[in-house]
DNA sequence: CTTCGTCTGTGCGTTGACGCACTTACCGGA
DNA sequence: TCCGGTAAGTGCGTCAACGCACAGACGAAG
């Protein structure tokens, strides 16, 4: 079960994101459970889900679904995309490296969307990282398959236009947000983001991971944490995080994640 | 001359970003020195400049030069665009304003680009609000029109494809350097950003406007400006900056602007 | 020449986040 | 059962940026 499967991988994944931050399983170790897609398994990612049924037919044979472990980096700043990523339960940070080492996420992909948006767009290329930030199981297409199809036109062309655009969204108030906005606020956006996009209410995370995606100090997230804690918000031990109140972080949160949230419902409906 | 009509806007226009920020030219003033394009003038636009001929054809009749003032609203955040702009000498910034008034610049475009790409992207509206941060000229064409030929595919449809993402990662390292850089560093990227987009070198802006744009107090400005004139990077007289030593600018920068550059040029070459 | 509005410079107390050092708590393996 | 590694909590001093208040400084209008 894939749950499981985060919890044993835990202990692996977490010394990938700090100090090296260049995990990679070996290659006998990465692809396994990979099968090519069920119908019903690609309906739960939204553009998958979203696109006409000619399409889908298409695609299918070309989607092998498998699971991502935490920490997992599917693609490193400037390295060409091989393949396209749709997930369904995992979830994906897209991150910039500084070149001393620190870095902060840019954004964030689940079940609502795609990794690899560059390979569409024409640049084949970015400068970010996209790492697992919670494990769990999505699906792969090859890169040549995804453009021929983007090419296509059609609903998929569009679709994938359209995320993109909800992306962009995500991505405009994650600078406004931390430019304005103080670390507690932050942390419930950021909280409110990946339940969004969870399967469950478990969030398998240290918050050393936390303060490297936020780009701030890992006592920072302690406090933090702690207050909403204490709120009865969310319960923290050792890397196992449970979201209790979700209204209660909605309280907390800024203006940020329900513009990011409506944009992607407009969008994406 | 467009210099002198700066200058001239100037007084106007300030009013319109501070304080209420909701500035708009009479009917009447709106679309003055409107007229058809050429093309040598639209070649000014690296976008226009970029597709093929038979594109540009096609285009140019449905192309309105404009001149536009300083602080002019091209678009309210959720408003629906009728235009896209694409820029020769004038600088577009994308904006978002907080409930509570304050604002942070999430982009900025100018001749390398087009401003409006929610039109081919598919929303139609953004919740960002595009003003002008530098008077100047541009072109602007029907909403309709853009989607037409975008529609076409060809080299105008991957064109703008590829700017988008440029674009992309312009807000992304714009959400890395709010996020890890100190305002110093950050007010040598905008104006880099500002300069490669100037048709010269000045920039008429107050500080307060800067301070709007980068979200920071107007002090803040002050501050890193003195030193940056201390320096004899610029110099700064009510308003009227003037980048004197453009190398020197770039030693005081982080890395982000070196980032956006550089994915600029590979992705618009 | 004076006045008024605007832009810039400065000082000062406050604060949120940082960096560092350290303790406590937990867990799995020897 | 002990030990070592890892996660979380705490306490400090430091600092960059903030908010506020006010003082020049400039320029256009009368």
């Amino acid at each position: 079960m894939t749950q499981e499967y985060c919890v044993f991988e835990y202990g692996h994944g977490i010394s990938a994101f700090t100090v090296k931050r260049n995990f990679r399983p070996g290659p006998g170790k990465k692809n396994f459970m990979a099968a090519t897609a069920t119908r019903e398994e690609a309906l739960q990612n939204y553009l998958l889900a979203g696109i006409s049924d000619e399409e889908l037919e298409r695609l299918l044979p070309n989607l092998q679904l498998l699971s991502l472990p935490l920490g997992q980096v599917l693609y490193e700043s400037g390295e060409k995309m091989d393949y396209v990523y749709f997930p369904t339960t995992a979830i994906i940070s897209l991150l910039y490296i500084m070149e001393n080492g620190s870095s902060a996420e840019i954004g964030v992909v689940g079940n609502d969307g795609l990794v690899g948006i560059a390979i569409f767009m024409g640049g084949d290329t970015t400068p970010n990282r996209a790492v697992v930030q919670s494990a769990g199981r999505t699906f792969k297409m090859k890169a040549e398959m995804m453009k021929d199809e983007f090419t296509r036109g059609g609903r998929f062309h569009n679709l994938c236009l359209r995320y993109t655009q909800a992306l962009i969204t995500q991505i405009s108030q994650t600078a406004v947000c931390n430019r304005l906005h103080s670390v507690d606020q932050q942390l419930c956006r950021w909280l409110l983001l990946s339940h969004d996009r969870l399967p469950s209410d478990r969030l398998i995370m240290t918050q050393d991971l936390i303060a490297n995606m936020l780009g701030v100090r890992r006592e920072g997230i302690t406090h933090a944490a702690k207050r909403l804690q204490n709120a009865g918000y969310i319960s923290y031990v050792r890397g196992d995080m449970t979201i209790l109140d979700r209204k209660g972080l909605e309280t907390g949160v800024c203006e940020c994640y329900q513009v990011v949230r409506a944009e992607y419902d407009r969008l994406l409906a």
